[in-house]
DNA sequence: CTAATGTGTAACTAATATAGTCACATAATG
DNA sequence: CATTATGTGACTATATTAGTTACACATTAG
């Protein structure tokens, strides 16, 4: 997997702690450490998966499309997977083999169910969890 | 991640097909349908592990180092994944903000627990099941 | 001893994925 | 219409991954 996971969230928390100001993807750039133009075409994903809505124009930039309480990790997860695997099982094993005919499909059962549950646990925090989690490191520090 | 853990499976699963007879990286390579040389050196990550050992010279090849009852795909997962994280997380942010300065610490977390219930459910699977699995299946067919 | 069989492993290549960069068209605002 | 900002295509550098070759070393049988 690639780190596109782990920015995305950083980009949301961020919004959150914009306070509903518009974000600009050079704001962002500067706390994720990246370039803009990086931060956009993230930005394109998430409001394609309905997470985020983008201003044109003076005084644009982006915006949360729905309360951070109602975004968990798995809706970002999901988000910036799309329908791609986490856990990869290899192409064309032989079939003249009892094992290699059928391992596939085995093991295409057992990863999602692991997938599964690791999205079950993505979805027990929200971005709105998340800034808190972050706003009381601060004051701890 | 690579399909190393897919293939990994695939082999122990192979081994215990086997029935105690000591398999050869040809015989393995020709069902994964890839490399001889390839195929040892994932063994050799596997004996690391103590999931394998390998017998040298006419006769030799690999067999599972302790019952198939007794290895489970988390087993075979940690073996292949070393420390590595599954879901990696951006290297510095910035240090100056104070999204930038926490998020790191704050996303380990929470995906270091989704990872545990990743492996909790591999957990729940052997080598044995995953084989008897194959055997059904192929009964049906 | 030695020929044959098989593992262990280093070195290399090709293909793919990933992150980063640049340039410019397009949209919105005042 | 000048400015600010997004949207996006094209490109590069780097890392990862899978695959391959070659050969040293271990073991066994005859």
């Amino acid at each position: 997997m690639n780190t596109r996971f782990a920015v995305a969230v950083h980009i949301l928390t961020l919004l959150e702690s914009n306070a509903g100001e518009p974000a600009t993807s050079e704001w962002i750039a500067g706390s994720v450490n990246t370039n803009p133009a990086l931060i956009r075409r993230q930005l394109r994903e998430l409001a394609k998966a309905g997470l985020t809505r983008s201003q044109m124009g003076p005084g644009g930039g982006a915006l949360l499309a729905r309360p951070a309480e109602r975004i968990t990790l798995v809706d970002v997860y999901r988000a910036v997977t799309e329908d791609s695997d986490i856990i990869p099982i290899h192409e064309s094993p032989n079939p003249n083999c009892p094992v290699g005919r059928t391992i596939q499909a085995c093991l295409e059962q057992r990863f999602q169910a692991a997938e599964q549950a690791l999205e079950n646990e993505l979805g027990r925090t929200t971005i709105a969890d998340l800034l808190s989690s972050i706003s009381s490191f601060e004051c701890e520090a």
